[in-house]
DNA sequence: GTAATCCCTACTAATCCGATAGGATTTAAA
DNA sequence: TTTAAATCCTATCGGATTAGTAGGGATTAC
């Protein structure tokens, strides 16, 4: 059995921590809370709306702000909703058909352009001479892959 | 050969652009600078010392802004400085040395403490009344390892 | 001694994020 | 028909962060 110091441990959990605040700067808490109200409502077993007060209580989530994500969330077609009284959101497709990574590229906030890969409004960035050469572009763009690589391939129903 | 009309290419480049936006938003502008300066130095063959008004210069960075940073990857130990005239700064490693992951980790700002991993300062989230049945979670953890996985495996040396 | 350079601190303008406020609209049910 | 409950919509706000600026101190080569 190995026996560790406090401070070789708390050196190890700073560690953790760096790594996680990799992945954890990457989400916004309007994605999280997207995330975590999909889930809840895909857990529900009845067909009936659930509410976004339910949600909100239930999830530690501000209401107010809960409203605004579940309406971008309806408006990008990956949730129904019925108003008034006993009205709430339920969901448009089987959650086995919505993919992750599209619920993070609607949440994540409006789309940021980015003028030097668009067609139609093509920009150069402004720190960049030349985007073939750039040193980091190659870098990330793998990085990216990777990320897509994973998100591709999970659903909803694979977090429920 | 395949044609594809104005509209087609518009929403394709759009996705492209989707795609790469979930990459951006978690490198500042700091650190892309930072990894930019880092190449360009790397890039010198003589051993000469690199002054920041010509990174600033060759690679269009405001010159203060670059000056912080800078002092950041030194104190960071990645570079090496000399002050006065004639000074600058060098790498202090070889370029096949310096791992990408531990640029960016000193590079993305200060550590946002994540206090439900912390051992020694351990808080729980807020919103997250249980980690372990918390459904993004094993997700992000995914992503993230895969994100590690790449970055841990570029140096330096792979961007000059 | 002087010019060039890094080093350090403080400040600022702009932006973004999470959250809040207040009410308009719609619907079910009493 | 009234009322309560829900979504929908717009506007705003405080705080944090980011990117950048300003000014000058310290050090060194020449």
């Amino acid at each position: 059995m190995l026996i560790y110091d406090r401070l070789t441990l708390f050196l190890f959990y700073r560690f953790l921590i760096q790594d996680i605040y990799l992945y954890l700067c990457m989400l916004s808490k309007r994605t999280k809370y997207g995330i975590k109200a999909l889930t809840f409502i895909a857990r529900q077993e009845e067909d009936a709306p659930v509410q976004t007060s339910t949600v909100s209580a239930c999830e530690n989530i501000s209401h107010k702000f809960l409203e605004s994500i579940l309406l971008t969330l309806r408006k990008a077609g990956f949730l129904g909703s019925k108003k008034g009284k006993g009205g709430g959101y339920y969901l448009l497709k089987d959650a086995s058909d919505i993919r992750m990574i599209d619920v993070i590229r609607v949440l994540e906030g409006p789309i940021a352009m980015l003028p030097c890969v668009s067609l139609n409004f093509y920009e150069k960035c402004a720190d960049c001479p030349d985007e073939n050469t750039c040193s980091i572009h190659k870098l990330m763009l793998e990085v990216r892959d990777n990320t897509l690589k994973v998100l591709r391939n999970k659903f909803l129903s694979d977090l429920v």
